[in-house]
DNA sequence: TTGAAAGCGCTAACAT
DNA sequence: ATGTTAGCGCTTTCAA
């Protein structure tokens, strides 16, 4: 890599030391006026620009914030991160931070997985998006003080920070949906058992199965985790049941998608024959046939207000814990 | 951030020098067996991580690949990012290093954007993702000798590297395929022009056109800029042509769904009344209704040969410059 | 308003 | 097989 100026290569053109010139960069400290217009065009003419790695050793702050992915799927950057990814970005960067995303697979082994990028001054904050319950590298975080933000995950403790939304309300809106529709028999595809999301969905849907009166059925609940192709495998299988259900409500809209296609590959008609509901509404939702009935997330807003408060956290102008929840909306379309 | 263990702690508790405890972290240079075990030992009881920022301040190299992804839409994690994403995550990771995605903000201030990232050593390599051809980075980044892949991007410099496919073959292909179904008016959606993609494509159709001795209309081509949004006002203008064409061919997929939803809203049958074919076959387009006929481009094998010839450069084991195009291939759906 | 000294935590290069 | 020295490029701290 050619011509590398440096901090000091500036100082000495410019005949000041290198902390005059580090004032001038980072509007740290007084400098005279001409002092610092004569560095200023001396760093224009040298095309200088610090050393980020050289800055964060020394003053432990890198300017930018992590994303973590965890990275399940084959492909793993789908419109739900988009989404929310959208929003943290946005905020971010008003800030004056960088965001880098980064995917990891989720290995319980590799206790450092991210712990090091942040202890080493990397990133300064970390946001993650649906973490496991069983991450051990989140109380890692937590016991070194590291600011992170869950997204779409609850857990209270006093150390830990999240942004989700209220899932068991949104589930019931769906299931009282679903009801006033004549529905009676309703099936439940739960995502991830290892995520809070799913186990606060599917408790919600035991909840209101009881307020509503409903039949219960075991089979009717089906485990995809996420998985629109499992979805599809499943709703096969709760074809076979003997007492079928007239209505799916699902963890996500990828589940939906897959439990909808299968209906459909067996002839029967959505939602006449059985209703679909899905959970998040992804791009895909409005697009697919009919269009997908959903629970509607607010992906961007989680997105912003995760970044806000974790930039406040970082800054020292929020404390821990911040434990928030925003709202679900009902999106009725065609398919439920 | 508590217990900071660094590498003198270990050395001091391990009654060796630091050079030999980075000697075993790196497996470099000899150290004696029971040494070895000894230092990795404290290592896991300290739960010693090394400071990445501090090794690659020394070292020069992070381990790290960084993928530049332009952000000018709104939610600009979609599709076809995750595709290619994907592919490039598999073969970084396989090779012991990690990715890092950076949207960043397409201004043409900025300069430093984001050589600084790599002269700093934040990352050791970049792939850029459908780079405009104006965009005055890269060729800072050839000056600075930092290696880089262009993904889907084409430029026959010495210094600049890129994974391309063939739009030229790709886009004939589309149109032969819609002159077989008898189509002889046929409209053109390009994308950004300021992409050596659309450029090529727009410049194939109008050889296609003449080759296949077509009526030629200038008012049948539109400029969508891969703006799905943008491609609905433009199918719009395109219906109030006198001499209407018969099909559409768009540069990418969003820009045809675009279209298509336009042509759908004022009543038209696709493909009956109108044909629409895309470009990259993105997972909506085996979606929307009808499903949609389109130039395949194998996305994640366009991420993986990236991710390839990028890790091979950095380890010198393949020379600049790398420049490559993959096969396209139509796939057929029901929009025309 | 400016500078000198020290050091962030690691590794390269050269000893031994 | 191991250690010493120096330094990566910056900022912190203290002094002037």
């Amino acid at each position: 890599m050619s011509a590398k100026v440096t901090i000091a290569e500036v100082a000495k053109r410019a005949g000041v030391s290198t902390m005059t010139v580090s004032r001038v960069l980072n509007n740290t400290g007084p400098v005279k006026k001409e002092t610092a217009e004569r560095i200023r065009a001396i760093i224009a003419e040298l095309n200088y620009q610090p050393n980020l790695v050289a800055r964060s050793l020394s003053s432990k702050r890198s300017m930018m914030i992590g994303i973590i992915i965890n990275r399940v799927k084959k492909v793993f950057f789908d419109n739900y991160i988009g989404q929310i990814g959208s929003g943290i970005t946005d905020i971010v960067q008003e800030r004056g931070y960088r965001v880098m995303f980064f995917p990891v697979e989720t290995d319980r082994e590799k206790t450092s997985a991210y712990l090091d990028i942040v202890r080493s001054h990397v990133i300064d904050g970390l946001i993650i998006l649906r973490s496991k319950t069983d991450n051990p590298h989140i109380q890692m975080l937590a016991d070194n003080e590291v600011p992170f933000m869950l997204v779409n995950h609850k857990k209270y403790k006093k150390n830990y920070n999240f942004i989700d939304t209220e899932n068991i309300e949104g589930t019931k809106t769906a299931m009282r949906h679903l009801y006033t529709n004549g529905h009676r028999k309703i099936a439940f595809f739960a995502g991830s058992m290892d995520e809070t999301n799913s186990i606060d969905r599917l408790k919600a849907y035991h909840t209101a199965v009881k307020e509503l009166r409903l039949v219960v059925n075991e089979e009717w609940v089906r485990y995809a985790e996420f998985d629109k192709q499992k979805a599809f495998e499943e709703a096969g299988k709760l074809l076979q049941c003997t007492n079928r259900p007239t209505a799916i409500l699902a963890s996500d809209d990828y589940m939906a998608i897959g439990a909808m296609e299968r209906l459909q590959k067996e002839g029967l008609r959505v939602p006449q024959d059985m209703a679909v509901i899905g959970f998040d509404d992804v791009e895909l939702a409005s697009y697919v046939k009919p269009s997908l009935t959903t629970i509607r997330q607010p992906l961007t807003e989680l997105g912003r207000v995760a970044a806000e408060n974790l930039l406040n956290m970082i800054a020292g102008t929020q404390k821990s814990p911040v434990h928030k929840f925003l709202k679900l909306e009902l999106v009725k379309r065609n398919s439920g």
